[in-house]
DNA sequence: CATGAATGAGACTTCATTCAT
DNA sequence: CATGAATGAAGTCTCATTCAT
């Protein structure tokens, strides 16, 4: 027999995000997925119980991957400025290089295929980052806001952004995202 | 009559503002739009060609209608550093207090209805923005950054806690506002 | 605007009774179901949510037709054996002459779009002729057996009967109707 | 080699009849044959060319089965109303035993599985039943009756107490079949 | 032979749009 | 104009059957 190839799986996932980029959540079907990932459609419905699994299931993977590319390499560096920075420039370096991915998870927010428990984890997923700043705000470094207020504006000024530069069509020099940056530094730093 | 049609376009658009807030742009029907607006389907039909000239409709006046909320009361203010304030605050008051505007534009931009002619009006619709911007610039007084960069960085941390704000189902605070202000204007004062 | 028609529920209910007798309820569909009934296979949901509830209130409506038939001018005869005869009378011409009634209703017990609690309802509709053959019993005409007993013995005649009719094709004369009455006659009365 | 076939086969047969006693014949699919058989979905097919298929040979399978338990020790008994009794029990009680034969053949009668000519095989089969009757008409026994009808009359009495005992879920009393024979032997015998 | 993943035709159902009233 | 029942194309999903292993 055909042994059950997890790999489809991704094959499913990456055809998913595909047509989420071009058409959005709103204007794909199960045929549309099943006919870019060269599948039949009934083949779905063996790597998923319908669409809404197929959808939270997506973003689940979504998130847990994004995450894990925002902190890649983080703890080799010692200053706090260095990490805050890797973190800046990783998160928005993933965010271009994979807008399928960030175009798909800010969809899901405003679909009826999440349902608020499924973001609620999000912040666990966080947490290494809310340490960052806390650690920021404690050594006098960053200004003494919220938590809360700061990752809103440093995840803000990314998604603008990464939004603006796909639609552009643009690349996003090193350039400006190093005078993005500095405005997002100047923004938080105590002073 | 031409006071009543206006009347129903109006509790047409609510009705539909309404339901994408709860439920995203891609749950609705115009069933669910015509049950909301207390009207029977067909006569959505005398007021819009279908349901993309209905969705584009109430997009163009959304846009209008929002742009004109942030431009309020900004020339009476003689000092750039006052009307960049009045103006951050005017936006996301409107936003906070008309959330169901800003997330159907949101929306609307990711959808199948708006095209890209219809997008490229909003800039037009924006230029005394970029017109502050270039005069902060110029000025002397904001960092010398590309004014789209600017722009992006104002409406990024904006929309990143008008949305915050709405999920977590609390107020804002003038405090936070203040608050966020502050990191918003450190990020792009000339230094 | 068109008004919503309730002879058009006569309507689907009809075609489904005909399919059924043809083809046995597991082979139609509902679109077999609309094309018979001459209407768009949407319409069928504006009268019934699906399927299953199409099916439910058909099996609802037979059985409640059927024992309107099977009583039907029973209290004019005063005598005990008069109105039982009538009755087996009734119930087997009621039965042959709507096949489809009975057939459908032979299958929907084994289906799984009838449940339980809508079988239960049967014996409260049955109520009069539980009392009839209590009557019969207590006067010492029937004999003194459990009454369910009685009732399974008549209804097995003639589900019997009426099938072996239906199936050869040939109709049922007066003369066998007089006979087969004679042999539950015989059956059931006290000796 | 051969053996090991017709246990598979049985295997096969007997989840089918627990899946029809259940679920009716109208609500199970080969895979949930193949999986109540605990066989892969694919070595059905090695058995049976189709779905078809499966339900003739069954159907066939039972019927033979079933007819051969009517006559057990039949021979054995010399006068008429004694073999007319125990062939009663016989059935009764073997169609109580293995409900799900009984279901199985019944709703095999309305499905587009079964075909007439498979059908027609079966009055052949119950041959000596007919004989039995015709024994006991001519020797004015029995009510000169067609065979038919007084076969008819039979198996409705049989087959609706038996529908009646499994649905209640109680057992069935030697006492009741008495009462129940009583009943069909008043009806046929000579009077 | 046995397996069960893969297939795709066809079932059920939704919903944008039309139309008779 | 207003209505909402009717339409049917298109979507979601199932399941008998095939086929690579």
């Amino acid at each position: 027999m055909r042994i059950k190839d997890e790999s489809k799986t991704d094959l499913i996932f990456k055809a998913t995000l595909n047509l989420v980029k071009e058409r959005g959540l709103a204007g794909i079907t199960m045929n549309d997925i099943s006919k870019a990932a060269s599948i039949a459609t009934g083949t779905l419905y063996i790597y998923f119980k319908n669409k809404e699994e197929l959808i939270k299931a997506l973003f689940l993977e979504c998130r847990t991957v994004s995450v894990q590319h925002y902190f890649a390499g983080l703890q080799e560096i010692s200053s706090f400025e260095g990490r805050m920075k890797r973190l800046f420039i990783n998160i928005i370096t993933y965010k271009i290089a994979f807008f399928e991915v960030s175009a798909f998870l800010e969809q899901s927010y405003h679909s009826p295929f999440v349902c608020i428990a499924d973001l609620k984890k999000k912040e666990k997923a966080l947490k290494p980052l809310f340490a960052l700043v806390k650690e920021g705000i404690e050594a006098g470094k960053l200004k003494n806001a919220d938590e809360e207020l700061i990752i809103s504006y440093l995840f803000g000024i990314i998604h603008e952004m990464v939004k603006k530069t796909y639609f552009s069509g643009k690349k996003l020099s090193p350039e400006t995202i190093e005078q993005l940056y500095d405005m997002f530094w100047d923004g938080v730093r105590r002073q």
